[in-house]
RNA sequence: GCCCCUGUAGCUCAGCUGGUUAGAGCGGCGGCCUUUUAAGCCGCGCGGCGCGGGUUCGAGUCCCGCCGGGGGCACCA
C-alpha cells in the first residue's frame, strides 16, 4: 500500500467525522470519554457459566457487572440490544429507555460500534432465542472508539491488514482469537511439562560475540560503547551445553532466534525455539521424549492427538515412524547416497552439475529438502545424518559417516532436530576446522570457530542429548494452519 | 533476486469484448420500531477505482514503470 495522497487523508477523514463529532457531544455533555477505571467487572465468561442453560423467557435478579467492547448492537426505538465482548467471550446486553431514563438511553443509541462501555444488569433470557443477556440498568463509556471496526459479519480478510494490524484482525475474526490462545496454551503446557520433569528454565544471551548452534546466516548488529559487532542469536544450543558442562543435566530455553534468511510460509526471520538438554540421555531418548511431549500437549491443549490440516489428517500419537535418512532418499528418490560417497558421484546419480559452493553434505540435504520431507506428512524420525552436516553432533555408534542425529517432521515441515550432543573437545574442535573448509567453499551458512565452547567442552561434558523444537511450526500444525504467519500475531513483512 | 497472480467505498465484493454523472451488502447519517440477533422498514453514497506516465474522441477496464499483498522458485528451522 503506497503512501495516502493529501486527498485520500481528506477523504479518510470524513468517514471518521462522525465519530470525532460524537466524541465533542460526548464531552459537551460533561461525559469524560476516556475514565480511569471501572472496578468489580467480571469476565464475561463467568457471567455466562453462571447462567448456562436459563429458560427462554427466565428473568433473574442476579446482578452481574461487565466491560468490553461493543460488537453489534439492534435498536429497537425505545429499546435496543448490545452484543458486548471482553477477552472472555461475548453476551447482549438489552438497554430499555424506561429503564435507564432517557438521557443515557440516548447517549446509549449514540455509541458506535467499536466503543469500549461498562454496564449492570441482571440476568435474562430472550423469550423467542432464550439467549442469555443483561436487562442493564447502568452504563458508562469506558473508552471512545474513532475508528470504524471491520465488517461484523465477513471479518477482516484481506491479508496484508489482518497482518500489519493485528489488532483489527483480532477484532474482527474469533479463529484468529482461538489460535493466539491455542498458541499461548501450547507454550504454557509445554513449559509445565518440562518443568515438573525437573527441567531447569534458563535465559542465555540474545547479542552473541560469536553466533553457533545452527547453521545459517546471522543478524549482525553493532555495540556502540564497545565499539563491536555482535550477533543474534541463531540458535540456543552452544550456551546450554555450557549450562550442562556446570552441572545443570536438565535444561531448558524457550525463546528467539533470528536467522537471516528469507520469508515464506514456514520461515520468518525471528522464530520462537525451544531447546531442552538431558544429560545422560541419548538421541532415542530424546526421540521418546519429543513424541511424548507433542502428544502430552496435543491431548491436553487440543483434546486429541489428531489435527486436520487442509485436505489431511495428522496423528501425533506415540510411536512416531522411524526411517533412517539413507533409507528415506532411496525410498523417495531411488538414490543410496552410501553408494555415492563424493560431491562428484552424487551429483552424477542426481543428473545435475555440482555446484562448487556445495558439498556431498549439501547435495544430500537437497535431496531431503526436496524429495523427501514435502511427503513427510504424518510425524516422522529421520535419522541419521551425514557429519558434515551436524557440527556439533556425536558420530553413530554402529554406522560409518553418520552422526546419531534425527529430524523430526510433520505436515511436510521439519519441527524439531536432535542430536546425541558431541562431548569430545577434540572430535569438535576437527569439525569446526571442517566447518572452516565449508566457509572457504563459500558457504556463508557455516559455522564459525567458537574456542570458549571447546574449552567447555575440555571442562568435561556428560553424554548428553539435545532437542530444538520449533514452536510455531509446531502451532501451525496444532491449528490446522497453512502458514506461519497465521500464528505469529505480527509476521514479517516487506518495508 | 526471478516468475505468476493481485490492488475498486470503513469492511466484504460486483463491474461483459474500453463508452452516458462507478454499483451491492454490511457499516455510517436521518426517520420509524420496547425481547431482536447477518433484526426489520423508509430515505441519503459518504469512493473515482494502489501511485505515476502513456495509447485513445473516451480507461477500473489496454500498455509501461513503481509501490504493496499473495503464491511459486532459490535459501532455510
Amino acid at each position: 500500500m503506497s503512501e495516502p495522497t493529501p486527498e485520500q487523508q481528506q477523504d479518510l477523514s470524513q468517514v471518521l467525522e462522525d465519530r470525532r463529532e460524537k466524541l465533542e457531544r460526548i464531552r459537551a455533555a460533561g461525559i469524560e470519554p476516556f475514565p480511569h477505571e471501572f472496578s468489580g467487572r467480571e469476565d464475561i465468561a463467568e457471567v455466562r457459566a453462571a447462567h448456562q442453560g436459563l429458560a427462554a423467557g427466565a428473568e433473574t435478579d442476579s446482578r452481574h457487572r461487565v466491560a468490553g467492547r461493543i460488537v453489534a448492537r439492534r435498536g429497537h426505538g425505545r429499546a435496543c440490544f448490545l452484543d458486548l465482548r471482553d477477552g472472555s467471550g461475548q453476551i447482549q446486553l438489552h438497554a430499555r429507555e424506561d429503564v435507564l431514563g432517557q438521557e443515557a438511553y440516548e447517549l446509549l443509541v449514540d455509541l458506535d460500534l467499536g466503543d469500549i462501555v461498562g454496564a449492570e444488569g441482571t440476568a435474562m433470557a430472550t423469550r423467542r432465542g432464550g439467549e442469555l443477556s443483561l436487562a442493564i440498568d447502568h452504563w458508562r463509556l469506558l473508552a471512545k472508539s474513532l475508528r470504524p471496526p471491520p465488517d461484523k459479519f465477513h471479518g477482516l480478510e484481506d491479508t496484508e491488514t489482518r497482518f500489519r494490524r493485528r489488532e483489527l484482525d483480532l477484532i474482527a475474526n474469533e479463529e484468529s482469537r482461538r489460535t493466539f490462545r491455542l498458541r499461548a496454551r501450547t507454550i504454557t503446557e509445554i513449559r509445565r511439562r518440562l518443568d515438573e520433569q525437573g527441567y531447569v528454565e534458563v535465559e542465555t544471551p540474545v547479542l552473541q560475540p560469536l553466533y553457533g548452534g545452527a547453521l545459517a546466516r546471522p543478524f549482525t548488529t553493532h555495540h556502540n560503547a564497545l565499539d563491536r559487532d555482535f550477533y543474534l542469536r541463531i540458535a540456543t544450543e552452544l550456551y546450554l551445553k555450557r549450562l550442562v558442562v556446570g552441572g545443570i543435566d536438565r535444561v531448558y530455553e524457550l525463546g528467539k532466534d533470528f536467522r537471516n534468511e528469507g520469508v515464506s510460509h514456514k520461515h520468518n526471520p525471528e522464530f520462537t525455539m525451544l531447546e531442552w538438554y538431558e544429560a545422560y540421555a541419548d538421541y532415542e531418548k530424546t526421540a521418546h521424549d519429543l513424541e511424548m511431549l507433542v502428544a502430552d500437549v496435543a491431548e491436553r491443549v487440543l483434546g486429541t492427538t489428531k489435527v486436520s490440516r487442509g485436505e489431511t489428517e495428522i496423528d501425533f500419537a506415540p510411536p512416531w515412524r522411524r526411517i533412517t535418512l539413507r533409507e528415506a532418499i532411496l525410498e523417495r528418490a531411488g538414490i543410496d547416497i552410501a553408494e555415492h560417497p563424493t560431491r562428484e558421484a552424487l551429483a552424477q546419480a542426481m543428473g545435475t552439475e555440482p555446484d562448487p559452493k556445495e558439498g556431498w553434505g549439501k547435495l544430500v540435504d537437497g535431496l531431503l529438502s526436496r524429495e523427501v520431507e514435502p511427503g513427510l506428512i504424518q510425524p516422522t524420525f529421520i535419522l541419521d545424518y551425514p557429519t558434515e552436516l551436524s557440527p556439533f553432533a556425536k558420530a553413530h555408534r554402529s554406522t560409518e559417516g553418520v552422526v546419531e542425529r534425527w529430524e523430526a517432521f510433520a505436515g511436510g515441515v521439519e519441527i524439531a532436530n536432535s542430536f546425541t550432543e558431541l562431548n569430545d573437545p577434540d572430535e569438535q574442535r576437527r569439525r569446526f576446522e571442517q566447518q572452516a573448509a565449508e566457509v572457504a567453499r563459500g558457504d556463508e551458512e557455516a559455522q564459525p570457530f567458537d574456542e570458549a565452547f571447546v574449552e567447555a567442552l575440555e571442562q568435561g561434558m556428560p553424554p548428553t542429548g539435545g532437542v530444538g523444537l520449533g514452536i510455531d511450526r509446531l502451532v501451525m500444525m496444532f491449528t490446522g494452519s497453512q502458514s506461519l504467519r497465521e500464528v505469529l500475531l505480527f509476521p514479517a513483512m516487506r518495508s
